[in-house]
DNA sequence: CGTATGTTTGATCAGCTTCAATGGAAGTGG
DNA sequence: CCACTTCCATTGAAGCTGATCAAACATACG
């Protein structure tokens, strides 16, 4: 894991002053105290290339903001199935969980290359102490992924296989707005994630994925081809994923 | 909702102190002054029958203990389809989501009539501020719900039903077992659950369950029968849900 | 240009669903 | 105390969604 990582210069990726995430609404509004303390925790950028386990089921691992580039969460079966169980973006926070110390029962993989703010595995209990009204944020984002799982449970439980891609599609997009990365007037999405991965994270096989997204293409819904998605008809889209309209809960970035 | 909460007398339930779960290893090890914190946070119990919505997709609600009998969490898609996101025990915390004023997107439902303690909507913000420890345990419990929930998502997304269904009993026979709930050298536990409600969890349709049920019987390796769960062969219903040894995370007991 | 990876399509099959009907157990009201 | 209702468990038969297996095609890359 560690292995993959590649050290950033000092100073390459610019000040988290500027970091461009900071102007997303998507994220839980700091003070700007908090926000310098955080700034300061971070120990600096590594570069991540496609495949880099940057966490391992297991193993004990570090906090991550990730700063450019997708990953996926995943577990695998006894016998090799696997399920992703969510996609990271931008902006997402990685390795709480072995941040705390807790039992890792997941591995975090990179999708794509990418950058990493690194926060190492940072005294919780003495940071939660000194700055109480962390603890509120790291609750809130907690439970925020919490409805997310919560949902997909829901899709993967009760939904058909169309409806279970346009439940990932439709997310993915949003959280790709929410992050200013569909250009005003676009209706298109970076999405380097293969018909493999959709098929590990939606519970079906390859095959079948590329049957349904063939039908949403057919049906003038959506499009996905060559890392890109397209979405014609957003509020059909939504429809089938069975999604009220409440934007996902805001999230804390460090 | 509370319309169906009885309050219960003072006193009816002996003290915080004489807790039986407090004897449980299940739960957060807490310093005493926190435990006398908490207890006196506590607004009083209350009784809900069979069917009570102790929580409400969309609306407030307050944060509950679950002291006696059991309740699930569920949502329901757009058409009536529902999904049970799981199931809750004595000992469990509800209503987290709605006591941070976060969007609460699920229900939560008596499964059998039990006894609630009551918390009311205490100011989280003020409570964490006042004593940081806090913070880390509900991050604590929120990251066990966490694995919880991505154990579900793994189960639903590439298990069969028969390793859904076992997936489901075991974790609900070891947490029965953690409570103090499975009487020394019996093999049985309390399971109010009826297939229609199993069904539900595992993403199945009753006659499946039925019939996997039947399955897991005649192979001798468990038998749900009039509320009642018995495990004969719990290496191979451990085999079949895929779980590791590792025991559930600790969790808060308030 | 050969190789690896991903996409597309087809054919067959099975796990699970759907629909339907019966029987048992528990609760309710006369 | 018994008919009546209701809920749940059980079983059967037929059908469909999605899985499995297989192979061709496209694309990117060293």
């Amino acid at each position: 894991m560690s292995v993959t990582l590649i050290a950033r210069p000092p100073g390459a990726g610019g000040s988290c002053d500027d970091c461009p995430l900071l102007d997303c609404a998507q994220f839980l509004a700091l003070s700007p105290p908090l926000r310098t303390l955080l700034a300061g925790l971070m120990q600096g950028q590594a570069i991540a290339i496609e495949g880099a386990e940057i966490v391992a089921a297991g193993q004990p691992g570090e906090l991550f903001t990730l700063h450019d580039g997708w990953a996926y969460r995943w577990t695998a079966l006894a016998d090799g199935r696997r399920q992703i169980i969510d996609f990271h973006l931008p902006g997402d926070l990685i390795g709480v969980e072995a941040a705390l110390g807790g039992p890792v029962t997941h591995s975090v993989t990179m999708l794509t290359s990418g950058v990493l703010c690194r926060f190492g595995r940072p005294d919780l209990a003495r940071l939660l102490a000194d700055h109480p009204a962390l603890g509120e944020l790291f609750l809130r984002s907690a439970m925020a992924e919490i409805r997310s799982l919560e949902r997909s449970v829901a899709a993967l439980g009760r939904m058909t296989a169309t409806e279970r891609l346009a439940t990932l599609l439709v997310g993915l997009y949003r959280r790709s707005s929410a992050i200013n990365r569909v250009a005003p007037g676009s209706r298109s999405c970076f999405f380097p994630a293969t018909q493999r991965h959709l098929a590990d994270a939606a519970g079906l096989t390859p095959t079948h994925v590329n049957n349904t997204l063939r039908h949403l293409r057919e049906q003038g819904i959506a499009t996905l081809s060559g890392r890109l998605l397209t979405v014609h008809d957003l509020p059909e889209l939504t429809r089938l994923a069975g999604h009220d309209a409440a934007p996902p809960g805001r999230r804390l970035l460090l």
